[in-house]
DNA sequence: CTGTTAGCGCCTTCAA
DNA sequence: TTGAAGGCGCTAACAG
């Protein structure tokens, strides 16, 4: 059966001290002589009593836990994401409470949990929030970071990298490389990431005379991507470029490409994604792409969170953090 | 600034009742007039109110919470078991707060920020646990349950997949395909689940009269895997066959073959996996590998923690899930 | 530096 | 069914 904890009472009891010197114990910045503190220290190494953050978090009115709303893990990069957040944050003594919501409407129940939550903070990987519930999170004081996604409320913070320059980029690349009917591959229809990119590949074709030949949808997903592909290479003229909003669907052309068209990839289509995730690496892909500094924009959200938090102010700042172009076989300069 | 948040004072003022009277709207079993409840349901959202989760943890002395430690995301696999069980548990009504934990030191330390959170149980995802840190577990009526590794302490559930028929599977469909010279690519030396998969293996060739022609380390990681296996195939006779412990490094294995010498799968050497990760289905790689029943493997991990949590009684149960082998053309029957 | 005294926001007996 | 009262385990003034 579930045993009650030690409490600090019971330690003082037995160290022989007040309650509130045992807290002060615990307490980094209290003051204790270093005396009464080893014997505080001895009695609870002898019950084995760790203070209760539950309790403590009631009267600091500071749970230290962060909450993070993400939409999908299958995709390698937000789990990256999620990996070197949560270990930035664990350095700052904060913890990360997961919630997974798919759509909008899940997000809003999910969002009733973490208010309750206490949580203080909230950061969301590639999820959107409603205003309303963006309104009330700022009416509440709590600071929310939105990472690759954009949300029409002042109050919100985001970190994005630089979209639009990554598709300028991929746009002149193609161009340049002597493809004449390039395709744009797009993930979610509504999201921010995929719009930007588009905007930018397509003003740097038009910068160049050039036009894209084709588009088409693949929601960041693997399977309609594939699907999706198999459209655009359905007729007898079929593109000689395609340019995939991110790294996962662009993996998905070039399996169906090869496997199912019986076509060589740069030789017959050059593909480019976007991300740089690991397996754009592997030496079946050797993918073309654009990579997100990862590192950097968590250590940015990090830091705003914390700022706001610290400082009690939210403030919906906007960071873009600067790509890189990353050159491999699958759309090399001059194919 | 940070406004304090709405109590349940408060409301009980503006509906003209008592503050126990607002609790009681807010929990199911409690019994309370419907003119009351309108009231104050009526008054709380008009005050935006929202219970106090930290509050009502203190009292009720449950946090709703779960504790998930992991040492690796990178591994689409867990990265699936994690989405997966976040989703399982949100369901339930609990929380999944997350660590991340590389060797068993970091967990030491991050065992007692678990304990300190009053976690009601705890999930480990291919994370190892020292024994007294189980044993302290146990002894404070957490429940602890592990999937996909050991520990030798009595008290902490264990759910598994059946690793050793997994890789006994693995071993007759090799010898019965023709394989002569078959390797074994581990992962990590100390986990349970890289040895049970090796045993089960042996085991088949033993039955078959067959042996392991060689046998490296991949630490279950990919550029290991791939050292790995350029040490396994630089002399002039090589494998025909590897069995890698898990499909992360079974990819390895095949793109260092195809990409720096020159071999084919299967038609120079088979490869076959273990997980069935998402990846091993793509046409690039059609990894022939041994299926583990992610869903069912959280759905019984997600049983025995609500399960123990509801009775209040630990009780280290072990439970083995059947795998399913998955053949694909990077190994075939007769090759 | 230490003990005493109030609560943090809520749940839960106990009477009424 | 409702209100009043007493904590849950801890921190944060305040005196001493």
């Amino acid at each position: 059966m579930k045993k009650r904890p030690v409490t600090s009472q019971q330690v003082a009891e037995l160290a022989g001290v007040s309650q509130s010197a045992v807290s002060r114990c615990f307490s980094p910045k209290a003051s204790i002589a270093p005396k009464t503190k080893a014997k505080v220290l001895a009695a609870a190494k002898q019950l084995g009593y760790r203070p209760n953050a539950i309790a403590r978090s009631l009267i600091t009115r500071s749970s230290r836990t962060i909450a993070v709303v993400m939409s999908q893990l299958d995709n390698p990069f937000y789990a990256q994401m999620l990996e070197y957040a949560s270990r930035r944050f664990q350095q700052h003594g904060y913890h990360l409470l997961l919630f997974m919501s798919s759509d909008e409407q899940e997000t809003t129940s999910v969002m009733s949990d973490i208010l309750q939550s206490q949580a203080d903070g909230i950061l969301m990987l590639a999820a959107t929030l409603s205003s309303s519930l963006a309104k009330e999170c700022v009416a509440r004081g709590i600071p929310v970071v939105m990472i690759n996604r954009t949300v029409a409320f002042e109050g919100v913070s985001q970190v994005a990298s630089d979209n639009y320059h990554g598709g300028y980029w991929v746009g002149c690349h193609l161009v340049e490389s002597g493809c004449e009917r390039i395709a744009f591959l797009a993930g979610l229809a509504d999201s921010s990431t995929s719009s930007q990119r588009r905007q930018g590949f397509l003003d740097a074709l038009a910068e160049h005379g050039a036009a894209c030949w084709a588009e088409a949808i693949g929601d960041y997903d693997f399977a309609t991507a594939q699907a999706a592909t198999r459209a655009l290479f359905s007729r007898d003229v079929y593109p000689d470029a395609v340019f995939a909003a991110n790294d996962h669907m662009a993996i998905a052309v070039i399996d169906t490409l090869k496997a199912e068209l019986g076509l060589q990839v740069p030789q017959d289509v050059a593909v480019v994604g976007f991300d740089n995730i690991p397996v754009a690496a592997w030496p079946s892909y050797q993918l073309t792409t654009v990579q997100q500094p990862i590192e950097a924009m968590v250590d940015e959200a990090t830091a705003l969170l914390l700022g706001q938090i610290a400082s009690g102010q939210v403030t919906g700042e906007r960071k873009v953090l600067p790509v890189t172009p990353i050159v491999r076989a699958s759309a090399v300069s001059g194919t």
